[in-house]
DNA sequence: GTAACTGCAAAATATTTGCATCCTT
DNA sequence: AAGGATGCAAATATTTTGCAGTTAC
């Protein structure tokens, strides 16, 4: 695993550092996305809030994690699948979001809809986000 | 008009002032999705920002007004169709936002897509973003 | 050794709350 | 007249920036 998060860091030509090291493996412990907060707090308060807004950054330009606009507007961050590159995402999946036990999920093996727009207008990027209950707090 | 949004306010038994007459005239006058900062712009700084961040949250309370979760994850609003009632919001319709001008559009009239989840979830609410490029900017 | 990363301090922004005053009903 | 709405001031919270010290390569 930590030769996994390793390699993630080298091919986006980031240098491995503890910080780095430890907010990834939040991310992979953890499974489903994650607020600044949710960081803040996981870690134990080890680093500073500005590092990890600057790290959560720098991985979003990356192309390692993405960011879920959710409902009430606050601002999730997930890891990308390979398909995403730096400058280029590529995470029209759907996400859900479980409203009793508040977990964020990417449903990435679930097909993506078609969604129909009107006459003159083209698609570049589609977010789906479902509201609901997930199978754990049914 | 003038009259609708009189409407509007009495319906919600909200006080009628002159205040919340000029925000829902923006609105009504844009025609699509306004943010907080929009409206500051919009009405020539004519109330304070305070008074903003109050009238929207009670347009929301209200079922007036929705909030639509973007990808930057700034928080814009739109006006509800009557559908929506204080507490039970129903604007499962596509939001469009143009990637060239900075419109955000709710697509009422297009058809809702079916959106698949594992065995076990169950969906409450689905909210569809779209980017891309719309008729006035191709 | 050099460039990149981090942490602290501080600045800039955004949002919320309290309260006295004004406006709607 | 009474209750709600507004504006100002101030308290909080959030995010960004600058810079000096530290770490990775």
């Amino acid at each position: 695993m930590k030769n996994s998060i390793n390699t993630i860091l080298k091919t986006s030509q980031l240098s491995v550092t503890t910080n780095r090291i430890k907010i990834l493996e939040l991310f992979q412990n953890s499974g489903n996305a994650l607020s600044h907060a949710d960081i803040e707090k996981l870690s134990g308060k080890h680093f500073d809030r500005v590092t990890i807004y600057r790290t959560l950054q720098t991985f979003v330009d990356k192309g390692i994690i993405h960011t879920i606009p959710t409902a009430d507007n606050s601002i999730m961050y997930a890891l990308c699948k390979e398909a995403c590159t730096s400058g280029h995402h590529h995470d029209d999946h759907v996400h859900f979001i479980c409203e009793v036990c508040g977990s964020t999920y990417c449903l990435d093996n679930i097909s993506l809809p078609q969604v129909n727009v009107p006459k003159g207008f083209s698609i570049n990027q589609t977010n789906i986000l479902v509201h609901g209950v997930c199978k754990n707090c049914k």
